[in-house]
DNA sequence: ACGGGGATGGGCT
DNA sequence: GCCCATCCCCGTA
């Protein structure tokens, strides 16, 4: 399938975010590709949105990637132990952009296995198997995306998102997790997923 | 099934 | 000095 090009990502974010259920992650090193199926998205809406990195055109060493142009990642470090993936949406200067909260496995095993739990797929329980890359934090373990990932451009060759076939999805929405701070904006529905998969976080 | 707490660092006031 | 777009572990039931 194809890579996604520019004008995906250029989009309202509320759109980027439910289009790209059922779409893969990428990401390509010399040694690995490992791939992942999106099942569970974020979208936070730039300046207006309390509970954007950008909320009121904030503008620092850390929100500057935010800023630039849709299809640019977006990665920090949260809680200084995790990292968050996200895809900056919009034309430049929005300031929006999709946290991907949770992956389905769908190529290079081994590699999440090793990267998540240094261990081989094999000898995985059934709750590590589920637990390889369903959330925000894991993800970013499972495929090797840290604070280096940050600011790449999705329509390159090592970090990217391909197209898949058009099937049928049945999209639940809710508000976003672990926002309480954000006031009016903390029951907004601009959480969506995969209703039923069995991938999708647990909040 | 839950609920509480610790890890750990960078961003921001 | 406090706040996090998280995760895991350990209690009590």
């Amino acid at each position: 399938m194809a890579k996604l090009n520019r004008d995906f990502y250029l989009r309202d974010a509320l759109v980027v975010a439910k289009d790209l259920l059922g779409k893969q992650l990428v990401h390509e090193t010399q040694d690995y590709r490992i791939v992942g199926r999106i099942v569970e998205t974020e979208a936070y809406l730039g300046p207006i949105d309390k509970a954007s990195h950008a909320y009121g055109g904030r503008r620092t060493s850390r929100t500057e990637v935010m800023y630039n142009i849709g299809g640019t990642s977006y990665v920090y470090l949260i809680y200084g132990v995790y990292h968050c993936f996200n895809v900056v949406t919009e034309p430049k200067d929005k300031a929006s952009a999709v946290l991907v909260r949770a992956l389905e496995p769908v190529e290079g095993v081994e590699h999440m296995s090793k990267l998540r739990y240094g261990i081989e797929p094999s000898l995985l329980s059934p709750k590590q198997k589920l637990g390889l890359c369903n959330g925000p934090g894991k993800l970013c373990i499972a495929l090797g995306i840290g604070k280096a990932e940050n600011g790449l451009n999705l329509c390159g060759s090592t970090l990217y998102i391909n197209d898949a076939k058009n099937e049928p999805l049945n999209i639940k929405t809710s508000p976003r997790i672990n926002i309480d701070y954000a006031e009016e904006y903390k029951d907004k529905p601009w959480r969506f997923y995969i209703e039923g998969n069995k991938y999708v976080s647990k909040g």
